[in-house]
DNA sequence: CGCCTTCTTGAGGGGCGTCAAGCCCAGTGG
DNA sequence: CCACTGGGCTTGACGCCCCTCAAGAAGGCG
């Protein structure tokens, strides 16, 4: 099972570093050509970036975009007084960075460690003048985190706090996903934050999470393996959690 | 001040019913030069939406894209149970439509009277493959709309109830804003929906919305004139009441 | 005028925030 | 090896903000 030369014809023109990437032919990179990644890949560095660390410090704000290796990055936004929401989570192979200017007030840290790998500004514009299928696939990547958006706005509008902790480990289960869980119904989990950052990412405080967790431990949902793992025997049993019919 | 005409260097190549519209070079149509215009306006149809009227509905569902010429149009999320989340306004010029498929789940009507230039699927996606700069500015209202979606869910989040209705009173201030608006600090806002549907926005119910728009009142923040006009002496006051600091 | 929809206002209750205490565990140093 | 420390998490007691239920006011329209 040779995952790591599939599809590449021309493997010669590849550089070798990506030849090796884990998310080569996922990420924004899959557009490009091996003489186009050829070029993007003189000027890209890798990075292991550890747990909380922002990673629009150090020069690299609006200097360098990113592809995520591995890792989960967080996105939030901060008031004056202290209160603070998450509005994104991203995952491997997701690119990092706004293209055309400002990302007006939004945070960007590693929520767990976290690899990537990036490259300047500049290098990424020019190619996205001369490939268009490099700016499809960053529209379809915002299309899709405005889907996400949407999708956390009804949970952060209309559900209570039970269905809005379900709705977190749903979505986790769903997107830590490592390529297994074909088939299967039963998922171990690995928490990529800790409470207070679900808090956040929940409208909710650290107290109510924890309280809600408790609840659906006990109501047979899910089992607490420890305070950074969580085993769901019936992945269909906690969707059906994430939106109880209140109506009766 | 003959803005109808403006910047047009080769008037006689662009259509007629382009020249008279009022957001021709502010959406995406700006993109495209006179032949492609020429082109598109073969297949482009006007509506006249009323009111409460679903956009998707008619044969006009994933088969017509369109721009809005006038009107508000809500895009809200639907539970089994009947909770309702809305999780977009768009103004004019916005385009409304998605591309690239499925906009799982959301549905989109008028949420005032609409007036829409609509035109089939096919046409705007083969444009879009001669001319880059159109998906550029589609990309650039995604992103535009992400931020949007952000932003409010630092207020769905992390707001209390009278926070949540000062901002969508500004919301709707700094959106509707009828070209004047310059320099002045005071502004008469037209609300574009009912307290019902305001409620769906701010993930409250109708009765604290206007519990809190009396809130408002009686702070001497803004003037209810009617139901549905607001008058506002001064827009940094209400700003300001958007998020108050609660630490002290 | 009567009817319907929309909006406002009040009374009461519950869900989640606040405050506080205690547990678990890893790290550190004696 | 164990006491000490500190961060993260859980659990309880209590109170407030917002929801629920209900009645009435204000328009809009035939």
């Amino acid at each position: 099972m040779n995952n790591s030369q599939r599809k590449d014809i021309h493997n010669s023109e590849v550089p070798v570093v990506c030849q090796a990437c884990e998310v080569r032919h996922r990420g924004v990179c899959g557009a490009l050509n091996g003489e186009q990644l050829m070029r993007l890949s003189k000027h890209t560095k890798r990075h292991a970036i550890s747990h909380a660390a922002e990673l629009t410090t150090g020069g690299r704000s609006a200097e360098r975009y990113a592809n995520i290796m591995s890792g989960v990055v967080k996105l939030s936004k901060l008031m004056a007084d202290g209160r603070q929401q998450i509005v994104g989570l991203q995952f491997a192979p997701d690119f990092v960075g706004r293209p055309f200017a400002n990302a007006d007030g939004i945070t960007v840290e590693a929520a767990t460690d976290v690899r990537v790998c990036s490259f300047p500004r500049e290098t990424l514009e020019g190619l996205m003048e001369e490939e268009p299928e490099l700016e499809q696939r960053l529209h379809r990547q915002t299309l899709r985190e405005l889907d996400e958006a949407r999708e956390w706005m009804l949970t952060l509008g209309r559900k209570n706090a039970e269905e809005k902790v379900a709705s977190f480990l749903y979505l986790i289960a769903t997107h830590v996903d490592p390529e297994g869980q074909n088939g299967t119904t039963d998922i171990t989990i690995d928490l990529p934050m800790k409470r207070g950052d679900i808090a956040d990412f929940l409208g909710l405080t650290i107290e109510t999470v924890s309280r809600n967790i408790t609840k659906l431990r006990k109501r047979g949902v899910i089992d607490v393996v420890d305070r950074r793992t969580v085993f769901v025997a019936d992945l269909h049993r906690l969707h059906s959690a994430t939106s109880q019919d209140l109506s009766r």
